[in-house]
RNA sequence: GGGCGGUUAGCUCAGUUGGUUAGAGCGCCUGCCUUACAAGCAGGAAGUCGGGGGUUCGAGUCCCUCACUGCCCA
């Protein structure tokens, strides 16, 4: 068996490799059930239901960072394991068009060749932005494909894709005929750079210093036209609105100016004659009281200006540039306005005062610049509205999905639970929803507008698209030039990716498979955008698809995933927020250059607490490849050692290679131990991940592997593999067997946590004769019933002296390499199982001889534990300083131990309602503090004087 | 302003329905190149669980309060 590793573990040698292979062997590719069979029939699966995952769609410009690197890090882990327990694991991977983003960069490249999207003309742009994403788009999915993410790549889409266009004409379609799509004139937020409205999410509000500028608008005299010498004063933080002020508003109670009720104004600069209204929604507090009223650019304004049946003047164009109604302002930039406003203002005697401010300003989410609060048409969808056939509205549909149903059951659960309320808090007080967007990259609205009446004809659903006017049937229609957001596409992917809406047979079978999706893992940023809207969308147009049986499909069936995990931010080693401007960015392909993908992996695994932001610390992937060169290596000494028995004709037997191996009692104890430690840690494995605690599922293997196998156990079956002198062949045979056994089987523990070595080791013990195309197609150790407790607390004692009798050495300076024998006092069950085992306890802590005695010599520094005494016969004399130190030490620890023991003990009310197990557990403690208590007070009075 | 979290070893974090004397990784100190691994081995030091109060036989864990701190929404 040439098993021909490397010296040291270097992951980029073989990483590369594997990710290529995964992706050219189509490793996790899942075709959709034939028609007309079950999953269970088609697959041959274990009769559990398919494990479905849905990739957030990152955006197509995108590049991979550390929150995308956790997030499949998470994904990919728990789908490798649901594949190894047994079931069909669909992973779906996919980006989205992002319109903003994408045709940014477009722009960008235009601008640099002195063109621009508006130069070209609508479609040659378009066709420019697919050209672009054809070479450009999708960087991400390589990047995911280098990491080695288990995806199918044959089911990749994209939102722009013709399947998924058609689903997006067709929910708007839909949801316009129930009513739920509207358009109309509103405030939206709209960034003067993209020149389009964008969503309340995608705003960033930031705190920015500003001022309050105070200023007096004269109020017009009784005299009617003519100006008294009375001003109000109104505060504002934005004084080149003041051009659109079509009334000053106070409050109803306000003292101050109760007099001014009912009275006019004259609004400086403008020479406008605007009301003075009163309104409960003002604040008596800010400013001065008085508040002007522009309602074509503040939303506050505006609903103020529906009430009281106000005009909206809108100042400014869509660059943000002072328009027509600005008069003397007009073509100015809405700063320099401000600045000349407030410079004439002063001029004219009617600046009071200028104060500090900080106020929070909202900016596009994607190129940062102020959003200009805007009156302006858009396409809404009602998400509170009921639709006119009566039902529930789209917002009390995703609430109801979130929330306990009467029997306590969830249909979508969240973990951490918290952002289940944080969900319901938003959801209930959800605004419609803005999706258009003025951009050309992206699904165009499916609506046409009638130039002669004005208007707007929807075809029906399965219509083609119109060519005549619905209404007055003249042909001057023309569509809709605004998009859809991108998100109305992405909200529909749970849906549309499994073929809705024209299910055919084909795919029907797959929708009735994958359908709903088992889990969505995100972001906590994300949880508005996609999770949010995926509900909302989910929900509401796959409640129209039946059961497989024919039966109506209930809402527990009709929601795009059963799970939401929210996993939290990964930040820099010093819980320092990642950004470009701060500089501290970490790389994670980078990282991955320098320690190797599976370091990375576990690394964001052994951090990924539910809830806890990860400070990501370099020191710790550095440990992590510690961890995969002691994996290399313990193959390497594995294989090595399989390799001399193959030239002594010592055969191992790997009958038991894929399962977890059987030992038999009469096996040795190291043997039945590190069976049962492999066990219980396949269960805690098992269960951490059930539960989202991929910290507890890497620290236990990390445990098991390190700590158990390579330290002890490892070292314990050298002792049997003694090639050098007359080599008992079935002795080795045995040991190997049961190394190799345990090796493997613990290579499919970690293998969804480090898919690469584990891959490239499982294939070396296989000799390039693996039983399955890759480790990712084998099982995963399963939950076990019964362990065997007594060689876990036969391997504790043997352990425990173990470590004694070293920190005996260490205390009394014995040389590294010298053996020496050693003086034990047990009783005799104890004593049996240390002479059983002697080969142990002198290999692991270099004894030459165990002397069990009645009573430890005089003379010699000994150590106790509750169950034996031990001491290590060494020439050197003990210092009693030293020796007086430790003692005392350990007395005084003893001693207060002892003390909260005996006080509980002594405690009726304790002993009467404590459970009986704690009860023991003290009681039994507290002897063994006794015990040792005494022992060591008996060694500080036997220490000779000094 | 409304809401949600956090505060445990030098650092980053676990700690289950309250239950025996609070754990891990990294870092630190000491000694070792023991032929799988110095990316290693062995041993060791280190915490009044943010402060105060309460409930309880028993509190890191539950309640109140204060302090500091982070995030989301408006």
């Amino acid at each position: 068996m040439p098993h021909d590793l490397p010296k040291a573990y270097d992951p980029t040698a073989i990483e590369d490799h594997w990710a290529g292979y995964w992706v050219r062997e189509n490793l996790f590719a899942v075709p959709a059930p034939a028609p007309g069979t079950t999953l269970v029939q088609n697959q041959g699966l274990d009769g559990k239901s398919p494990f479905t995952i849905l990739l957030p769609p990152p955006n197509v410009t995108g590049r991979l960072h550390m929150g995308h690197m956790l997030n499949q890090t998470e994904m990919d882990i728990l789908t490798r394991w649901r594949r190894m327990s047994g079931r069909l694991a669909l992973w779906v991977p996919g980006t989205d068009h992002a319109g903003i983003a994408t045709q940014m960069m477009v722009e960008r490249q235009l601008a640099e060749e002195g063109s621009s999207r508006q130069k070209l003309g609508r479609e040659a742009f378009i066709e420019r932005v697919w050209a672009w994403k054809r070479h450009y788009g999708g960087a991400i999915l390589e990047q995911m494909k280098r990491l080695g993410a288990s995806v199918d790549w044959s089911r990749e889409y994209f939102t722009m894709d013709e399947h998924l266009s058609i689903a997006v004409r067709e929910a708007f379609i839909r949801l316009y005929h129930q009513g739920l799509i509207y358009r109309g004139a509103y405030i939206v937020n709209w960034c003067p750079r993209c020149q389009t409205a964008i969503s309340d999410l995608e705003v960033v509000h930031q705190e920015q210093k500003g001022h309050l500028w105070e200023i007096k608008y004269p109020v017009i005299g009784p005299a009617g036209g003519s100006v008294s010498d009375e001003f109000i004063t109104v505060a504002t933080t934005r004084p080149e609105t003041m051009l659109g002020d079509t009334a000053v508003a106070v409050h109803p109670e306000d003292e101050r100016y109760l007099d001014l009720h009912g009275k006019k104004l004259r609004l400086p600069l403008m020479n406008r004659e605007i009301p003075l209204v009163t309104d409960e929604w003002v604040s008596r507090e800010f400013g001065t009281g008085a508040v002007k009223v522009t309602p074509a650019h503040d939303p506050n304004d505006f609903a103020l200006g529906e009430r009281h049946h106000l005009p909206s003047i809108n100042v400014m164009d869509d660059r943000g540039h002072m328009n027509e109604n600005g008069g003397p302002y007009a073509g100015l930039d809405r700063y320099a306005a401000r600045k000349k406003i407030v410079a004439d203002l002063e001029e004219q005697g009617l600046l009071v005062a200028v104060k500090d401010y900080t106020n929070n300003v909202g900016h596009c989410d994607r190129c940062k610049t102020v959003v200009e609060p805007r009156l302006s048409t858009q396409w809404f969808i009602a998400v509170n509205k009921k639709p006119e056939g009566g039902g529930a509205s789209m917002a009390e549909l995703a609430i109801a999905a979130v929330k306990a149903s009467a029997d306590g059951t969830k249909a979508i659960r969240f973990t951490p639970e918290n952002y289940e309320k944080i969900y319901l808090e938003w959801m209930t007080n959800i605004h419609d929803w803005c999706i258009s967007r003025q951009l050309w990259w992206g699904h165009r609205i499916p609506a046409w507008r009638c130039a002669a009446c004005q208007e707007i004809t929807v075809p029906k659903p399965n219509q083609a698209d119109p060519t005549v006017c619905a209404r007055c049937g003249l042909d001057q229609i023309a569509q809709e030039t605004d998009v859809l957001d991108t998100w109305f596409s992405s909200g529909l992917l749970p849906v549309s990716v499994f073929g809705w809406p024209h299910l055919t047979p084909e795919t029907r079978a797959g929708f009735d498979a994958f359908y709903p999706t088992s889990l969505l893992v995100t972001g906590f940023d994300i949880l508005f955008f996609w999770v949010a809207r995926m509900i909302m969308m989910g929900c509401w147009f796959s409640s129209d698809v039946p059961l497989k049986d024919g039966s109506p499909r209930p809402l527990a069936e009709s929601v795009p995933f059963r799970e939401v995990y929210i996993h939290a931010l990964v930040r820099d080693a010093n819980r320092e927020k990642m950004s470009k401007t701060k500089g501290n960015v970490i790389d994670p392909i980078e990282i991955v250059k320098q320690y190797g993908t599976d370091a990375v992996r576990f690394t964001l695994a052994s951090m990924a607490s539910p809830g806890t932001d990860i400070a990501f610390n370099v020191a710790r992937t550095e440990g992590y490849r510690a961890f995969a060169n002691k994996i290399w290596n313990a193959a390497r000494f594995i294989f090595m050692n399989v390799d001399k028995a193959a030239e002594a004709g010592i055969k191992v037997d790997p009958s038991t290679l894929g399962s977890i191996p059987v030992v038999g009692a009469d096996a040795p104890l190291e043997d039945r131990w590190i069976v049962a430690v492999l066990e219980s840690t396949a269960n805690d494995v098992n269960r951490s991940l059930e539960n989202y605690r991929y910290d507890d599922a890497a620290n236990a293997i990390y445990q098991f592997f390190w700590g158990s196998f390579c330290d002890w156990y490892l070292e314990i079956v050298k002792s049997r593999l003694d090639f050098s002198e007359t080599p008992e062949n079935a002795k080795i045979g045995a040991a190997l067997t049961t190394l190799l056994n345990v090796f493997e089987a613990s290579l499919r523990l970690l293998s969804p946590f480090m898919p690469f070595i584990t891959e490239e080791i499982w294939h070396a013990v296989y000799d390039g004769n693996p039983p399955a195309k890759s480790i990712a197609l084998t099982y995963y150790p399963p939950i076990q019933g019964v362990i065997d407790v007594t060689s876990q607390t036969e391997m504790e004692l043997l352990r425990a002296l173990v470590a004694e009798i070293r920190g005996l050495r260490k205390e009394i300076g014995v040389e590294e390499k010298a053996s020496t024998p050693i003086e034990v006092r047990v009783d005799s069950a104890k004593r049996k199982l240390i002479e059983e085992n002697h080969a142990i306890v002198e290999r692991l802590a270099r004894v030459s001889e165990i002397r069990f005695v009645e009573q430890i010599s005089e003379g010699l520094s000994k150590h106790h534990a509750a169950a034996f005494d031990v001491a290590v016969v060494y020439e050197k004399k003990i210092d009693p300083a030293a020796e007086r130190e430790r003692l005392t030490k350990d007395i005084a620890k003893y001693e207060k131990g002892l003390a909260s023991a005996e006080r509980q003990l002594g405690n009726e009310a304790f002993l009467k309602k404590a459970p009986p197990q704690v009860v023991e557990g003290l009681r039994k403690q507290e002897a063994e503090t006794r015990l040792l208590l005494e022992k060591a007070r008996a060694a500080l009075i036997a220490l000779p004087r000094e």
